[in-house]
DNA sequence: ATCGCTATCTATAAGCG
DNA sequence: TCGCTTATAGATAGCGA
């Protein structure tokens, strides 16, 4: 699409780059929600960008459902995994912190030619986990941050809203007050009416019919 | 695209809807890959078919990128106690799930006295440590996804009120009509009194005064 | 950074096996 | 359900303000 085509490799003039990220990125926005409405199923897209803001769709309320569902499934297919002992194939190359973590570890076995290794190079394996382990649950607490944050201000909207709306109704209660006091006066006018009615003709003559719904 | 322009409401037939959503669905995975790659952003995207089927792309976290965020680890870390009242509740006492996995490979090593283990061994210690990654990270997420879930609610019930309570603005709204309404029957009314002050003394006597404030 | 433009490129709706 | 084709609608790169 464009002028050019574009070869699918990173953008390097920082510019471009950015220009075509707020593009597309509004563009899988949108299409993430037209396969929402026109195909009826649920998404959840989230844009973390360079400096770390996040972006996210999601179909309406029920992210939570989203995130539980994932949560799930991801569960169950990892313990599926550790039974049948193969992976699934992932037609974009990504995995999971957990597939990341067993990667790395065989690497570093690999590297290190397994039967070598003593005790010196076990603390130093276990010293590369706990660095990867903590490395994955800042990652995850980051995440699960933006998350909490993004509701969090979701919430402090609509408190702001409502309290717009209290306001907004207390004035119009004072509007209910006066129509009651009103209306006391409509009831003396109809009987005010009525007892016109008993006046002589010329007398009458400037009073209209007032009709009230 | 395609032959013929098409609405954005929910496509009725089954079959159309199953075959473009298999379309759009490979069409959002593939421009989820191009943004990743071209802007260099990470990018996490979940599609649920109606039939619970999980979709998933997402950009493998890079080493990198996750040194990068280490130092915005602190304030995560005070966002999350600022945030989040009281401590996360852990299974496993009060360490953090770093130290403890630290523990339990410094326990697994013990006992299993170094300087014998071999291949197997290592497999297995490897694999442990997988499980006990997997355990902290689920852990980890059903602890968060409690956060989420309760600020979802708080959402949903501030969402409620916020209904109402327009039900309530659009209800006083209608007295303000009929104020206005009785506004005009005042006025009237009025101009009735002082026509009526005209009136001979003992068609009056029934007229009281009314005052509106 | 954003907006508008438009030439071009891409995604995909419809149709056919 | 799938794959392939084609005409078109839609996305967007490049550029200017």
């Amino acid at each position: 699409m464009g002028r050019g085509k574009v070869e699918l490799k990173r953008i390097e003039d920082k510019s471009s780059r950015q220009v075509s990220f707020s593009k597309r990125r509004n563009g899988l926005m949108k299409k993430s929600h037209e396969l929402t409405v026109l195909c009826d199923v649920d998404v959840a897209l989230f844009i973390f960008s360079s400096k770390g803001i996040l972006y996210e769709f999601s179909t309406g309320e029920s992210m939570t459902r989203i995130l539980d569902s994932y949560q799930s499934y991801k569960e169950t297919e990892e313990l599926t995994r550790k039974y049948i002992h193969g992976k699934l194939p992932s037609e974009y190359g990504d995995m999971c912190p957990a597939d990341e973590l067993a990667e790395m570890i065989q690497r570093h076995v690999d590297e290190n030619n397994i039967k070598k290794l003593d005790t010196t190079d076990l603390y130093q394996l276990e010293h590369n986990l706990y660095d990867i382990l903590r490395l994955v649950k800042i990652r995850k607490t980051q995440v699960m941050m933006e998350v909490v944050k993004d509701l969090q201000n979701k919430e402090m909207q609509l408190k702001k809203e409502k309290k717009t709306m209290m306001n907004e109704v207390k004035v119009k209660s004072n509007f209910q007050l006066k129509l009651q006091k009103l209306n006391e006066v409509k009831v003396k006018f109809e009987w005010l009416q009525i007892t016109e009615a008993k006046l002589d003709d010329t007398n009458n003559d400037g009073v209209m019919d007032v009709e009230i719904a």
